[in-house]
RNA sequence: GCCCAGAUGGCGGAACUGGUAGACGCGCUAGCUUCAGGAGCUAGUGUCCGCAAGGAUGUGGGGGUUCGAAUCCCCCUCUGGGCACCA
């Protein structure tokens, strides 16, 4: 028989699916495991090696578990909404829908020749009208729960093409099309409530078994803040002006205020003197898209409003600006500024030669030390009134407490987080289920209309808000209350939506009654291991976790968080550099899985680096692999009558083998152990390693195998045994044809047929001792594990090279760690 | 600018809780072997000196703690990633 590993993944393939080796019942849950991977985006490129990482080892992993005894769950679908088919769409002619459903034909056939174990029995489609039925579902229980509502919001606009852009449309201010000034619109847009749920989106991070730094970022896009919201009055108008800080302990040193371009006092406190200039401003702010405040350099513009404001606390009269550096969409929209201890009111103050006033003393520094930066650090307060003296930290509980008292303001909590906008203004997506009616206002679809489908013949190419808009078969409709003409809503949600639940369809993917059952999702989630790139670390399993706690408020879901353990695969690179399509380094995986097969494809991946960090690509490195994969097959082919199925120790007993048999036996166990511990861990670097040692002692083992003693060709049939088994996540294919040339006639994931060491035989028996001469190692001798110090000691002293360099110095300290080394510190 | 992570042979990378640096693989060198072929086997391979024994040196750079540092502390350089005026 030769080898050919292409040939006997084709062979497995076929088995595999005809015998449903990995199919999932889900109404039996014992000892049930869910592992996901991010499902994936059917763009026309395809598969690329960033998939194959994602899910080839991750396949492992769930293999592992599956081995291990678990019923593991692992399904596969297509993210299929997005913009990237529409604009493929406007470019070629080609419908998304045809463009999407081709994409996804193709890539299915590519991920089977994964050979992962996916029951495709449960693939899920997000574009198709069976599953965004359900999206829209959730859009009305979000509706329902009050969850969603309307709002003002900007988007990017093109005037030119009269259409609505996307961040990424949008290139330096200009709209990629047609590189027209993009200015910024208001649409009345549906929002989802996150910000109701910013605490316990932040507290439940601390339980999740998540990368910290994921944990992390997801704390700083919470952003959540302590402070105090103060009202300063206008001069004169006695306008309230609310701002929020969470310095109150500075507010001594505000010397102006600033309020953001949009916030709505603006116009009505500035005086006639100003109106003009500040009018331009506005009009220059508002014309800035965010990107193109983004590019601009950081210096600091504004204009003053010509009103004054009352500081509460001082009764100081101070100047109303009005500058972009200021976001309405944070805090109150506007700050009181304290140049001396915030850096960016500092710049502003210095760009338009306003007071700067040091209220916080830094330790070490003088009172009359001249400011040549923002302190923003603790100190003692200064010129503070009756704060004077105050340390800053109790300044600010009692500069609050007296604010309270007073009823000029109260302590309050911040959020940087906003509610989330799901309206797009787009073709490709799922259609908002509300009809607006001129009478009732606007209604939401009844449950047993939905899906509102999303119509195929609809000009979807730019111009105008909304291209639905432009389907008045679509557009008009009765209102579900009361009957008279309406329209419905003509634009489609977010596609962060259709992944924010996906994760509860997929044991219920073809169920037509309801998104999930409740009782199979309740058994089989929380996903118990989620896979994917670390670039969704904040949105998308931020929104994700979001809908599963407001689905569980709704009273769907019994538990409160959707991805207990969370890992994120590295990238792989090529020359040290991200692969991309303009660099022109990008690997295609296809031709290396033509000519080497999947196994050792995805243990190449495995085997180049730790799987959080990613590494990368070697055209050359994959042939260790194929080596690997070729001695491993000649082996057990020239060996397999040894085979002995000794599940786990059966007649061996390692105290009574010697000599090769029981170093065998003990690197067996070594290996078990040590491929168990980092393959739980997603170490698969190691753990490849780990086989490849093992595979080195058995094949020197074998050379004389003939000679051998009956129990020593056992110890090798039990070691080539366990050696298939441990092979078999990484390279099932091949394993599941080593397991039948060895007799076998069950598909080695049939059982668990995962093995636990034998505890008796991990421990080193011989350890390599050195010893040291203040630090450096001048001897080095093999001994039985756990020598005595006193012994290792006498060894060392008795060793020529050890005596040479004692020779003529003083022994001052000897230093005996058992097991590791001795070192005699001389003088 | 801020935050996070990292830097180990010619290359990818190992290294427990501070205790033999360089596992495993690629590449390279030599030998053997086969019906040259993307083959197989054996041995060697951080650098420098040496026939060898052995010695010196070595984990981005500089300092420190320690009997002992890739690992801990301080400073610096570089690389990758994330966030963008959050009051």
């Amino acid at each position: 028989m030769k080898y050919n590993q292409v040939e006997i993944e084709r062979k497995w393939q076929k088995r595999w699916e005809e015998e449903g080796t990995y199919h999932i019942d889900v109404r039996d849950a014992t000892d049930k495991l869910y592992c996901l991977v991010m499902f994936i985006y059917p763009s026309a490129a395809k598969l690329h090696i960033g998939h194959w990482f994602n899910y080839g080892p991750t396949d492992t992993w769930a293999r592992f578990k599956k081995l291990q005894g678990h019923r593991v769950f692992e399904p596969m679908g297509y993210d299929a909404f997005g913009l990237p088919a529409e604009n493929a769409a406007v470019k070629t002619g080609v419908h998304p829908h045809h463009s999407t459903q081709e994409n996804v034909n193709d890539i299915r056939e590519q991920l089977k020749r994964i050979g992962a174990m996916y029951d495709w029995r449960y693939e899920i489609d997000t574009s198709v009208p069976e599953y965004y039925k359900w999206t829209q579902w959730l859009f009305l229980t979000l509706y329902n729960s009050g969850n969603a509502y309307r709002g003002k919001a900007p988007v990017n606009w093109c005037p030119d093409c009269k259409t609505v852009l996307a961040n990424e449309q949008v290139v330096e201010g200009l709209c990629e099309r047609c590189s027209s000034q993009v200015i910024k619109k208001d649409l009345v847009q549906w929002f989802f409530k996150i910000t109701d749920y910013a605490d316990e989106l932040l507290e439940k991070l601390d339980d999740l078994d998540w990368p910290e730094k994921t944990k992390l970022m997801q704390r700083n896009w919470i952003g959540k803040s302590v402070g105090v919201e103060i009202k300063f009055t206008v001069d004169g108008t006695g306008d309230e002006l609310n701002v929020f800080t969470t310095r109150p302990d500075t507010l001594f040193g505000v010397t102006y205020m600033v309020l953001a371009p949009e916030h709505p006092l603006v116009e009505k406190i500035t005086t006639p003197e100003h109106k003009d200039q500040v009018k331009n401003y506005i009009e220059e702010a508002g014309k800035k898209t965010e990107i193109d405040r983004q590019s601009l350099e950081r210096e600091k513009t504004g204009v003053p409003t010509g009103a004054y404001a009352v500081n509460p606390l001082n009764n100081e009269k101070i100047p109303v600006w009005t500058a972009d550096y200021v976001l309405y969409s944070y805090g109150t929209g506007a700050v009181m500024a304290v140049p001396g201890h915030d850096e960016r009111d500092f710049e502003f103050a210095k760009t338009f030669d306003l007071p700067i006033r040091n209220v916080i003393l830094e330790p070490g520094k003088n009172e009359n030390d001249p400011l040549e930066e923002a302190y923003i650090g603790e100190g003692t307060m200064i010129r503070s009134g009756k704060y004077t003296g105050v340390d800053s930290k109790t300044g600010i509980e009692q500069i609050s407490d007296e604010i309270e008292e007073r009823g000029l303001g109260k302590r309050k909590v911040n959020y940087r987080l906003r509610d989330w906008l799901v309206s797009r203004q787009r073709y490709w997506g799922a259609p908002i289920p509300i009809v607006h009616c001129p009478d009732c206002g606007e209604v939401p679809v009844p449950e047993d209309q939905l899906p509102v489908e999303l119509p195929m013949d609809v000009d979807f190419r730019p111009g105008g808000e909304s291209p639905l808009a432009r389907s008045d078969e679509f557009v008009n409709t009765g209102c579900p209350k009361c009957g008279t003409a309406a329209k419905r809503d003509v634009d489609t949600m977010d596609t962060f939506v259709c992944s924010s639940w996906y994760y509860l369809r997929f044991p219920n993917a073809h169920l037509d009654t309801a998104p999930f059952d409740k009782e199979i999702t309740n058994k089989w989630l929380p996903v118990d291991k989620y896979v994917g790139g670390s670039e969704h670390a904040v949105m998308h399993l931020l929104y994700a976790r979001f809908i599963t706690k407001a689905l569980r408020d709704a009273g769907y879901l019994s538990f409160d968080e959707p991805f207990i353990s969370l890992v994120h695969q590295g990238t792989i690179t090529n020359q040290g550099a991200k692969m991309s399509k303009s660099k022109g380094n990008v690997v295609n995986p296809n031709s290396f899985v033509e000519s080497y097969g999947s196994d050792i494809f995805r243990m190449y991946l495995m085997f180049m680096g730790p799987y959080e960090e990613g590494g990368d690509w070697s055209d050359s490195g994959i042939v260790g692999i194929d080596r690997f994969s070729r001695r491993i097959y000649h082996l057990v082919r020239d060996n397999n009558v040894h085979f002995t199925d000794t599940g786990s120790n059966g007649q061996i007993v390692f105290t009574e083998l010697e000599g090769d048999a029981r170093n065998l036996y003990r690197k067996c166990h070594q290996t078990i152990k040590k491929v168990t511990d980092d393959t739980g861990k997603f170490h698969f670097n190691t753990a490849v390693a780990a086989l490849m040692e093992l595979l080195n002692d058995l094949s020197r083992y074998a050379q004389n195998l003939q000679q051998k003693s009956d129990i020593e060709k056992a110890v090798f049939g039990h070691t080539m045994y366990h050696f298939i088994v441990l092979l078999a996540p990484f390279a099932p294919h091949l394993a599941d044809e080593l397991w039948e040339m060895c007799g076998k006639t069950e598909s080695i994931f049939s059982k668990a047929n995962w093995p636990v060491y034998d505890s008796t035989a991990v421990a080193a028996e011989e350890v390599t001792v050195v010893a040291q001469i203040n630090g450096k190692i001048r001897a080095k001798f093999v001994v039985p594990a756990g020598t005595t110090e006193d012994a290792l000691k006498e060894m060392a002293l008795s060793d020529n090279n050890i005596k040479k360099h004692m020779n003529d110095k003083q022994l001052v300290k000897a230093i005996v760690v058992k097991d590791k080394l001795v070192n005699f510190v001389v003088r």
